[in-house]
DNA sequence: TATGAATGAGCATTCATTCAT
DNA sequence: CATGAATGAATGCTCATTCAT
């Protein structure tokens, strides 16, 4: 007798993240998805209702995780009480850059991923981290704007454009190019962009 | 133009295009769209080889018009002679942006349809009107660099972000952003990132 | 252009019907009907939603087409007024008999059809028709009785009885046993069970 | 009895016997019936072949119940001599009506489940049994035709009517029909309408 | 013996594509 | 050209059966 075995749940994931990023939906047959993840083609049944359920599965628990990581770096730095002042505003949107960054070239098939699907159905948990990562990046910036660090006249547009830089920079961006001058050139835009004062002046 | 009847074409395209913005591809049935366009399934097939020769054709289209659209604007100042200085890259760029925006509030789904769908299929045309849309974006800034008008240590990246921004924008942004201040949100965020001087010096 | 096929859709109820006779329902692949009705798998889905709905779709029709043909005989004969009394319950029951049992020689797989299947999916026209030809056999016994025709202290077994001993001569008599001996026999059975005379007394 | 676990396969049989009389073969799993069994699986193999098997197995089994219940009663009266006269045929016949109508009360499933499911299958032991009750009644009948007690045309034909008539009381007798009840009428169809004289005479 | 996770053959159903009209 | 009935390859999913524990 054995148990539901969260391995082989990993399998199948990883399996079916890679084929799901390789070609869009309806070119993936579960079929190859069982075989690549090296289990039945019942077994993924067994862990997952239904093939959409499955796509819907990987793209939610991938954005779920990045939001988790974000939202550390941007919650307001008010735990601390001395500490909060510490914590730029401009401290914690770099860390946030880091991090998407870092995150999109840990999960390489990421933005591949949610290209290939399944816009409709809507993942009440997959639209509430989305929002979420929009929360938090608007709020990061209002706040910066507040404190007199930043200058922005729209920051709802700015927390839309920055997952869109990263975006951009994990699909487009030359193979050679490493996280770091991604995240670097990300941050030259936004800083000097948003910055008040000019380096030299 | 040349094709048996170029309305019943529009007809087709234009619901094809409504219903891939939609949902995914495989989630949308040829007999939709016949009947969306308000014709026979068979007549898709007159005007169109297959379901996916049909999807690509709108993506390339759209895409062939866009780059046609931006390659006035971005294209070098060179062969006019007294002409060339008077451009700047800047108001390469600022049309460009500026064109972009207006492009896809024109096309309201253009970037949901490219989310819809056949990555792999190596649609030559559209492939290459991706790489001229990137070069012509390139070059613009690269020629602003050297004019000494703007400064970027990675134009290749940046050259990707433009489009980011826009899609971004078009695809995030709240329902009443207008597109003046879509344009402008993504100036400013270019034009004192990559500027040299700030405006007041 | 070709317009849906009734010819076509009798193919399928003949080839269908003959199947799901021979074997359970379970036993029945989709693709044998489509065969031996010379059509295409994808043709049946055309005429029928699903394969359940194929099956209950004959059941229900065989079960109404031989209501519709006992209603004539076993409503009430009241629609003359001088022939009303004319006409015997036992007149009526004699065609009744007759009629069931003319049916089940025309399809031969009545019975059999009705074994193969599904019961729980409570079609309601199935189940309204099989009542109905319970309630009219029941009234006309009741009404043998009223006339003191016939003599039965529950008419209401008495009515199920009747399509029972169809059945039953349908699927075990012997082969060789004609429609008329069968309908015979039944009714010297229900005769002489019923009748409270003698024919010599 | 000699059997691993006697109580586990009674548990089995019942609830089998319960499902495949509530719903046909084909929508009865295996797991469902395990479940309603109180018993993994598997368990269900240790006990059974296969899921026909099973099935094949609860039909046969009553099967060949009832005719053993019958065949005292319906066996020729020719073990004791002297006796042979003294139980008439239609006290036989009585009895087996009675004992087909006790049985199908004492297992209510017992139509239903015949009609779930696997004809083609020719389980000989079924086959055998029901030959074997047609046989039996059948000479019941020819004997009292013999002795002058019974008038009977064509009792290979009735003798199927008997159990059509007990079916038809089961499945579809009101609910409040008692045994008795349906004992009695059944043998007031069978007496009077086979009976050589009249009561009143 | 008992179990239920794992498996894959088998099947219902869909839908792109064809072609007779 | 236009159509939509017909087709069958392709695929998601089920569930009887096996077998490691």
């Amino acid at each position: 007798m054995q148990r539901p075995d969260e391995k082989k749940r990993q399998q199948i994931v990883a399996a079916a993240t890679r084929l799901f990023a390789a070609r869009p939906f309806h070119e993936v047959r579960l079929e190859d998805v069982a075989t690549a993840a090296r289990v039945g083609k019942g077994t993924v049944y067994i862990y997952f209702d239904s093939k959409d359920e499955l796509y819907a599965s990987l793209v939610r628990d991938a954005f779920v995780a990045l939001v988790e990581r974000l939202s550390g770096p941007l919650s307001a730095p008010l735990n601390g009480r001395g500490t909060a002042h510490a914590a730029s505003s401009w401290d914690a949107l770099r860390t946030a850059v880091s991090e998407l960054v870092q995150f999109s070239s840990t999960n390489p098939h990421f933005f591949r991923l949610m290209r290939a699907g399944l816009p409709g159905h809507d993942d009440r948990a997959l639209i509430g981290a989305r929002e979420a990562l929009g929360r938090m990046l608007e709020s990061c910036i209002r706040r910066g704007v507040r404190r007199g660090e930043m200058h922005d006249p729209h920051p709802e547009l700015t927390a839309q454009f920055i997952p869109g830089l990263v975006r951009a920079a994990a699909l487009w961006a030359p193979e050679n190019a490493s996280a770091d001058v991604i995240t670097n050139h990300i941050l030259r835009l936004l800083e000097q962009g948003l910055g008040r004062k000019r380096r030299a002046s």
